[in-house]
DNA sequence: GGAGGGCCTTGACCCACGTCAAGAAGCGCA
DNA sequence: TGCGCTTCTTGACGTGGGTCAAGGCCCTCC
């Protein structure tokens, strides 16, 4: 069903439901199994792509062919702004974690959209300026603190689970791509959880899962210089 | 006159004379001398902040103090996005280089203004997705290439003045601001600067003049790993 | 004109982290 | 159940660039 694109999607949840209908109208789905890309740098494509199901990494290349991880997306959320709002072609690349149905809304569609609904261009701006603000933060974090402040800040800043009254986390994705959002390497990574698990911060439970034991002392290692 | 504000503006330019009036009216304007500040990290204020005239810089503060530079914004441009589309306090500072005329929109007349004219939510979004961008770029490179890189590549980006057949370029910054943008060090920028003089790819000139001598090595030093 | 205070540059030092390499451990697939 | 892949961890090593310090330059303000 293309209706089902637009209901329970942020961007589109302050219409009315005759609305959304018609929003739906203009949608165009795409199905895409794992590793298939959406869009890739340099395409020549104007449109935005909202995630339906599935999840969708966003990255870029670096020159030695390098891949820098800059999000993941889930369903409701959306990505190809940049081509839309500005005209230029994409810098990023994005592609499919596991079987993903996208909606995609075309340049003229999605502005016209806008124009008569101005509400859906201020939740976008609500999304990218939150975004631009925590890449702001990243670019901060990177220049002014170690891979152990980071990581400290990174995993106070997941959802919680209480475990015999411990604080856990699960890394929400592979080791290797949590240590590419700290803009690191899976070695410092790996060593930087290792040191704060010595010191008794933390505990690295089975396979993604880690115990928060020590959350003060975390939270003033993540806040210092 | 207040009006002098929104006109001239790119965000408001696709607005009739008179509804340009009308925001017009809307305009707080604010007068600041040379270091003072518009807004700080954590203030109570969700307002949007337009240059009129006089230039702004937009930084953070790390942990230990450093101010961290993310942008420089001259007449036209804007501030305080994030306040206002997200409900949050300000992350950021914003404090003026220069005598500095601003125009300060409230959280709830900008929401009107922009359900009322579309266009300028619009115009809005171009510019918060070419900051995201242009502050993706940034992250990566700092990741990926060294300081020379990107030194190479920021002086390929700056507006070019011909002399005597070679291009000249001119810092818009002080040099220890300019580091700051490469998101370095006064020494390390000072350093490179030496070196690719060395080489002959520049011609460092007074004050704050660049010439570049060999626009192709720089260019493929640009774009090297 | 002299003094003070920014900036800018260069040198010497050092350390966090990226790189390379080698196992170990986990996981899909036959 | 075993094979081969990728992921993860740990070790050893080298280095880019941050830090500290000192000296020169330029500008502003008495």
């Amino acid at each position: 069903m293309a209706d089902t694109c637009v209901a329970r999607v942020p961007v589109f949840s302050g219409l009315s439901a005759a609305d959304q209908q018609r929003v739906a109208g203009l949608a165009r789905p795409k199905l895409l199994s794992t590793g298939e890309t959406a869009y890739s740098a340099d395409d020549e494509v104007s449109q935005l792509v909202v995630v339906h199901t599935g999840h969708l990494k966003i990255f870029r290349l670096a020159a030695d062919g390098t891949e820098h991880l800059f999000r993941v997306l889930g369903p409701g959320e959306f990505a190809g702004e940049t081509t839309v709002f500005t005209g230029q072609r994409p810098l990023d690349f994005a592609v499919s974690l596991d079987e993903c149905q996208l909606c995609v809304f075309r340049h003229d569609d999605l502005e016209a959209l806008i124009r008569q609904h101005p509400e859906i261009g201020l939740r976008m701006l609500a999304t990218v300026v939150e975004r631009l603000s925590q890449t702001e933060h990243r670019l901060n974090s990177l220049t002014s603190r170690d891979v152990e402040s980071r990581l400290a800040d990174y995993l106070l800043s997941l959802p919680t689970a209480r475990h015999d009254r411990v604080a856990t986390v699960t890394l929400p994705l592979a080791k290797k791509d949590v240590a590419a959002m700290l803009d690191t390497t899976p070695e410092s990574f790996s060593r930087a959880l290792s040191r704060l698990a010595a010191r008794g911060l933390i505990a690295i439970g089975a396979g993604r899962s880690v115990s928060i034991t020590q959350p003060v002392a975390l939270q003033s290692l993540a806040e210092a210089e």
